[in-house]
RNA sequence: GGGCCUGUAACUCAGUGGUAGAGUAUCUGCCUUUUAAGCAGAGAGUCGAUGGUUCAAAUCCAUCCAGGCUCACCA
């Protein structure tokens, strides 16, 4: 572009001038007393005492007014004025700073001392080149009403810029570094209380040569030496139960996790999914663990246990509701599906629009339906429990109702938080399920699991009775930063290539 | 995949058939406590792409590309 070129060639111009005065634009290195915070926070002191203080950062704003001038430096905490004199610096140093432009990253040594409005500021002794930029950074202009309240101009706001060059998403709009600071805060925060529960956090393959543990599709990809497709994992289910079958108690994986299906605001291609297991538990601990997890993440971030989401006020205290998918749906429809009735069940599928094909279970049928009309009715923490075993091919039947199994899903806000079960141990009937699986794959259901031979004969040399639990990580950071898309927790999410 | 909306300068946007605009940024000049610094001047565009209608298209039509919201599907 005609324009981009033009401005890239001033500041390539820019560049040579500065080499001409015999400064390198990259040097390799440069040490500093103070970070940003530092000198506001101890500003009494260093003004008292006349400390001298150097930064580091990216120049923000400039102001220059011949033989003086004003600018905003940024460093990872935040902006401090600088008062760049001539007669203070010196003509050379001055020369250097005329040829600074906006993005450009600096060194300023100096003392500090406050404008006649108050804004505490840098008065250089020194500048030192650090990088000089030769793209030009997008300008967002900031100003402070009476009320203190900061008004922002001309926002780095193009969604689809943001996400393909989250630097500069980074650098101009502040909150978004806080929302991936407190992703880190999270993902720590579990660490810290699956450890001191007595969890033990593994690794497991993410290239599989089967894949398994949920429906979905996978990604393909080859390992040459081998000559062998392998799957990118969909799930880490299956692996953790072996490691629980080899006596490792209590695990747990944060796993990033890859299925090749739809994009959404909820969807990304790859995603981090927590995973854990507790041999000897069932999914009424997974219940209890996860709901001290969630209240003990829930204060870490916010101080205390309420989530505000736009009017909603969310709380999470012990214990969270517990109702069974039946009785939901039968709250919310007037519609009795306990019975199974197949075709009572087609019948209320196809009067309310809702997707039906013939190889579909009939639990399906039951899970579809609940999904249309209870889902976004579960506001407040909320464990669905006891789903159709015929879509739960891993957790273990019910001792009371031979349709269902020991199986929870935690709703908030009306989406989806969390699934556990109580593991299905039984090497015979695991068998037996998992088959079923594959004519459900043969008569078209793309997303049913596949029979993992290495698992089940794993399982046949004994599995303790264990709870599980999985976790999206992605969508618990959206909750507790009050994001609406799974792009704005994720750094770099997929997007389609340009052509 | 369906519906609605968006795409114009580096950034934020105006412009609904008749010579491509504004503010910021950039460049030049003046300016040593400014702060969305100011004043004066200048440069900067494949109007998302391609085709069509028209004497004339940023504007109307078609197709495509990219994005957002939403519904469906999918965990």
């Amino acid at each position: 572009m005609e324009n981009e070129n033009q401005l890239i060639r001033q500041r390539k111009e820019k560049l040579q001038k500065i080499r001409e005065l015999g400064i390198n634009p990259y040097p390799p290195r440069c040490k500093f007393t103070h970070y940003t915070d530092e000198i506001k926070k101890h500003s009494q002191k260093i003004i008292e005492q006349n400390t001298e203080v150097s930064i580091a950062g990216r120049i923000r704003s400039l102001r220059n007014m011949g033989r003086a001038s004003f600018a905003h430096i940024e460093d990872k905490y935040g902006k401090i004025q600088i008062y760049v004199r001539e007669d203070k610096v010196g003509k050379d140093n001055y020369k250097l700073y005329k040829q600074l432009d906006l993005g450009d990253i600096i060194y300023v040594n100096g003392n500090v001392f406050r404008t006649k409005t108050g804004e505490l500021t840098i008065v250089a002794n020194k500048i030192e080149l650090l990088t000089k930029t030769i793209r030009p950074i997008p300008v967002v202009k900031e100003k402070e009403t009476e009320t203190g309240e900061k008004l922002r101009y001309d926002v780095f706001a193009d969604v689809e810029l943001r996400y393909r060059k989250r630097y500069l998403d980074l650098l101009l709009n502040k909150d978004v570094c806080n929302v991936f600071q407190k992703r880190a805060l999270i993902i720590k925060k579990i660490r810290e209380f699956l450890d001191t529960n007595g969890f033990c956090e593994v690794e497991t393959p993410i290239l599989q040569p089967v894949y398994g543990g949920a429906n979905a599709r996978p990604f393909i990809t080859h390992h040459n030496t081998l000559d062998i497709d392998l799957y990118l994992r969909i799930a880490v289910e299956l692996y953790l139960k072996r490691l629980i079958i080899g006596g490792m108690d209590r695990v747990y994986e944060l796993a990033k996790t890859f299925r090749n299906e739809g994009m959404d605001r909820l969807h990304n291609p790859e995603f981090t999914l927590l995973e854990l297991y507790q041999a000897y538990g069932d999914y009424n601990d997974m219940m209890d663990l996860l709901e001290d997890l969630l209240i003990f993440l829930v204060k870490e971030v916010s101080g205390n246990n309420v989530i505000k989401i736009g009017a909603k006020e969310i709380t999470f205290k012990k214990p969270f509701y517990r109702l069974s998918m039946i009785d939901l749906i039968k709250e919310h429809t007037d519609f009795d599906p306990s019975d199974f009735d197949r075709d009572q069940l087609i019948k209320f599928c196809k009067n309310h629009n809702i997707e039906y094909k013939e190889y579909m279970p009939t639990g399906k049928l039951i899970e579809q339906i609940f999904a249309k009309f209870v889902e976004n009715k579960l506001i407040q923490p909320t464990y669905v429990v006891d789903f159709p075993k015929d879509i739960s091919p891993l957790a273990k039947t019910k001792e009371d109702n031979p349709l269902f199994v020991e199986r929870f899903e935690l709703f908030i806000n009306g989406e989806e938080y969390g699934n556990a079960f109580t593991e299905l141990n039984d090497p015979i009937e695991q068998r037996d399920r998992l088959e079923k699986q594959a004519k459900l794959r043969d008569l078209g259901d793309v997303s049913a699991n596949v029979v993992d031979e290495d698992f089940l004969e794993a399982l046949e040399y004994g599995m303790p009775p264990t709870g599980g639990l999985g976790v999206g990580i992605d969508r618990l950071v959206m909750l507790l930063t009050n994001s609406t898309s799974i792009k704005d927790v994720i750094l770099f999410p997929q997007m389609k290539p340009i052509k």
